[in-house]
DNA sequence: GTTAGCATGTAAGGAGTTACATGATTTT
DNA sequence: AAAATCATGTAACTCCTTACATGCTAAC
């Protein structure tokens, strides 16, 4: 029954959540929110779409264009399931929101998630990195005798990358942290 | 018959290159040149030295350990014709080489690499940053307006990071140019 | 004595890409 | 008139992970 990946299941409903939209639109769109590297090819974003649609999260429907003569496009529109679906994911605080795959996306849709869920994120990735940092060094001490400069030059530069996400972090956490939580759901056009 | 990744044959043959190893001491040594992130698991690694086997770049014995009463492990070393092939994938500069699956590993054996192959990957992998730096551009001026607080944290943060990935370029390219190609092979204790 | 680390493998499956197939519309 | 972009899909394949299967040795 074709399992497939939560995160992309996510972006496409939280992308939906704005507005309805059409495959070829919606494709450019997750480049936005995957990381503009990555682009998601049709060979996983229509057989992805299809699901969502079993599942009765989404419905498909062809456009009728008014003015322009453009080819029928088949619009996708999130239903009601498919919005308490998306809030369910949202909702969700584990380790896999906080890995590489998942985070950016996490992130993405932030305005929709509870203030505690957010925090939770942030701060599990950052203990995550940290285990990154202890790994590295690590692996730095074993091996220092066969290293060779473009080795250490990339180890440094790996270091000092994960380096800056955690400071990153640590400001997303204290801002998290000074904005007492809204009363209820947080505004969606929250000011920077 | 299982065409498999160029990357990983490299780094493999590319650390039997210094030493024999058997295969649990290979994974570990692994996470240092694949990014200490990913490590490798037991199912894609020993498929793989199974291959290498098979195409004779690699050959399997069980070693005899001397003094300790330790298991028998299987150590695989290189062959003559692996070395070959080894020098044959190092001296390939496509645009395979600088993308991000490649370039760590390309980098970590640039030791024993060409220096004009060397500089070709330096600068492809720079104007493969650049041509995302574009994309992003792009990307932050299409969506400012339905953009929330995170999304731009999140954009802001990728940009920065690839720009700090590019003054490193910048940086190795120079060092690369300023230092005349040794008129044979590059010593490989080249000194930091 | 039991947990952690050492050590080698296989089978099944997941998540995605590439290549193919098709055709309309817009720009150069 | 050609090339780029819009638009939707499928089939085959690739690379990799997870879970399983097995057993030894070192440290707590």
């Amino acid at each position: 029954m074709a399992r497939r990946s939560d995160v992309l299941d996510l972006a496409v409903l939280g992308l939906l959540h704005d507005s309805p939209l059409h495959g070829y639109e919606l494709r450019k769109r997750l480049a936005t929110v995957l990381g503009p590297f990555r682009a998601l090819s049709y060979g996983t974003l229509y057989p992805c779409l299809k699901h969502l649609s079993d599942q009765g999260w989404i419905t498909e429907s062809a456009s009728e264009q008014a003015a322009t003569g453009r080819r029928a496009r088949i619009v996708y529109e999130l239903t009601a399931a498919g919005k308490e679906h998306f809030d369910d994911l949202v909702d969700e605080s584990g380790p896999a929101s906080w890995e590489d795959e998942s985070f950016g996306v996490r992130l993405a849709f932030f305005a929709r998630t509870p203030s505690e869920v957010r925090l939770r994120i942030l701060e599990g990735r950052r203990s995550r990195l940290e285990e990154r940092l202890d790994a590295v060094s690590a692996s730095v001490a074993r091996g220092r005798e066969r290293a060779d400069r473009y080795t250490l030059e990339l180890q440094q530069h790996g270091l000092e990358s994960v380096q800056r996400e955690v400071r990153w972090l640590n400001e997303l956490i204290s801002h998290e942290r000074n904005t007492p939580p809204s009363p209820s759901a947080p505004s969606p056009t929250e000011a920077l």
